[in-house]
DNA sequence: GATGAATGAGGCTTCATTCAT
DNA sequence: GATGAATGAAGCCTCATTCAT
């Protein structure tokens, strides 16, 4: 025995091996533009093999999706995992959450797509399943530190920490896909355009946030910086 | 004379009609999936009509969009021009652009692909320029309303109005593009989810990035619900 | 009175103009590649005019074909006007082939098609019959250049001028068709390629057609270079 | 083991039905007539498939064109391999050319056209070296009996053979084109229009080019009959 | 006579998906 | 399980020609 098993982890390098290659398509053309074909050849595999392990291209494509959340998920924990109060918790997470965008803004990118309708009517159920769990979890986080914040007492009593995670996620998103837009026009290695600094900004957008949360107490500590 | 100007007329009906046609389909189906006969039988025209005024599909999209951005502005202007205080403008906008969303959000969908890279090369030079105007008369909107309030001594000195439009903006677009997301699963009309009150928490997002510019002198007169 | 004439003219006039046009269009892009919306654009007239004076984009093509022949068949009766005895001229009207080769190319590689089945397919009987004359021409000044150089001795008695004209003819449109394929893959203003010179050559090739013709008398006086 | 050899082997015959349905078609409308449609009927494959085949329309006209050049270079190469003298072979590359000219026309109006620059534009690089070879080779047969010829002393010592095969290749070309353009008004089986034997001016044409290039010795043996 | 907007048939090509081997 | 040849539906777009004004 351990025929099973072999069997089962080669099938699972498979799909490994079948995502990496559509990732590389998909990040180079993006959906649209990218081909069964040309990620078969990616792969080193044949067409039919693809369909073996995926229904659909959008099924694919929904899968890297999945994984682009797995990082930004593992990322999100970590940021909140340094055992420090909830303000800088929320900070890292904040922090966490820029340097995703930079480190794989190509996953960024295919984020706002999922969330396109098109899109998920494509995508099998089985997929649909599979997928929303990741993105769940990521907005758990932020809502465990800003309950536990209130706890301390560091944001006011009549914070909701659901209504509060949600806002902050929202934000945040909006703020880079923003800048993403921005920067794409100019030079985004640098991080800025027109003059202005857009790392800086977020961060700003995410204090005011954060500083309207405080409960009088909490802002003697803090210094809001516009 | 008046005939030149009643083809001249007549050439600006067709157009309105084409893309009358175009948006029925294009809300409908999105663009990957709507099809330019579907668009000219909806138009009631040739195909090759619709290649009359408008040189590919993207262009034709592209022109849909810069109607939403219009619409858009045209809110944002209005909701600016109530000659109240600054304050107040900026709680306007946000909630015309809330208005917008609640009343096109099919053009708010649209907007966010309007962005997206593979769309945009497809689109003519030409339309691009055409589409241009409005999207950055959006922002001044805000800036100026941030301005005035900046002068008037509501919001702090060292506020960037420019800096600060751009996050009331990002974060905004942010919210909406979330509750977009998550209303679809469930009821839109309804406004709500999970027992969240969107609206409301739209407004608080607002009112906390507010909060966060004003000068000691204004929160008197300004009360943060959370 | 007079007011018929002018008509006719200005009729006439604009006939020219659209023939203009066309060549243009035609010498750059080809039958196949040009388009009616070209041709009225480089003409300064609608496309509704075009057909009032050509019934289809062939007949117009096989115009300028006819315009073609007209040139050459002028330049062949010059060639054949000096009052040089028969075998001179005969060498003239070869180097007068050549010239028109190098001064009207564009026109020489529209003969070729306006022998192709597909194009007479679809050009009018009318327009066949106006352009059929000129090409008639050409081959008739040959023939009577060798006629009257039999009669003066210089060509054979068993030379049977029709045969001799097409062979001249044939021959002298293989060596230019040749020509023109091979020097457009190298430099065409040269006249020159892989070492060879053609001008030298198409002289050659006709030299040896008159050559075999010649009187064992006329041999004496015409030294053949190979 | 086989497999791959089979596998292989019936993609070659595909290969060649969809040439034979190609084939067919083009002879008929001509490249610009023709449709995929057709030629996929034809061939009774679906268009999709052909194009596994063929990048496009104008690849696959090249590839018949290709056809015909084998056939022709086989020709040649036979007519000169029969051990006679040279001049004799000469006269036998005449006959094959006038040969395959009665037997395959459509192959032969079809070089006209595989000159045409519009069509070179349109066919892909890796066609063009593919059928590049042929057309090299003809032209390589009739040099190296003229060279022969030119060593056994049957043609004169300032005989160029490269140059020589071009005139013959052109003259050639030049007289079948006539004929193929002035039979096709008339009686094409026949061989005859006008009272004019086109074989016999044919092979005269030829035969005023090779007496053109005999030594004095070798004419004693050749009579040029005019 | 001139216009040019409208037509509509049809062309080439692409590609996700299937299925016999 | 893997293959890859075959499919065929559909897409976008072009353009010669017509015809009401």
């Amino acid at each position: 025995m351990g025929i099973v098993e072999r069997k089962e982890r080669e099938k699972e390098e498979r799909r490994t091996e079948i995502l990496n290659a559509a990732e590389q398509v998909f990040f180079e053309k993006g959906l649209a533009l990218a081909t069964m074909d040309e990620i078969a050849e990616q792969a080193e595999l044949s067409k039919g093999t693809l369909y073996l392990y995926y229904k659909s291209k959008e099924d694919l494509y929904m899968a890297i999706i999945n994984r682009g959340h797995e990082i930004l998920l593992k990322m999100f924990q970590e940021a909140a995992a340094t055992g420090e109060p909830a303000i800088k918790l929320l900070r890292n997470i904040g922090q966490a959450y820029y340097a995703f965008y930079k480190r794989h803004h190509d996953y960024f990118r295919m984020f706002s797509f999922s969330e396109n309708t098109q899109l998920h009517s494509q995508v099998s159920e089985e997929m649909k399943t599979t997928c929303g769990e990741s993105g769940q979890c990521i907005g758990q986080v932020v809502m465990d530190v800003i309950q536990k914040g209130k706890e301390d007492g560091t944001f006011r009593p009549e914070v909701n920490p659901q209504e509060m995670s949600i806002i902050f996620w929202a934000n945040s998103r909006g703020m880079m896909e923003l800048i993403d837009h921005l920067l794409s026009k100019e030079d985004w290695a640098r991080g800025e355009f027109g003059g202005l600094d857009f790392e800086k900004m977020y961060r700003k957008s995410n204090a005011m946030l954060k500083y309207a949360m405080l409960t009088e107490e909490a802002r003697k500590n803090f210094t809001l910086e516009l």
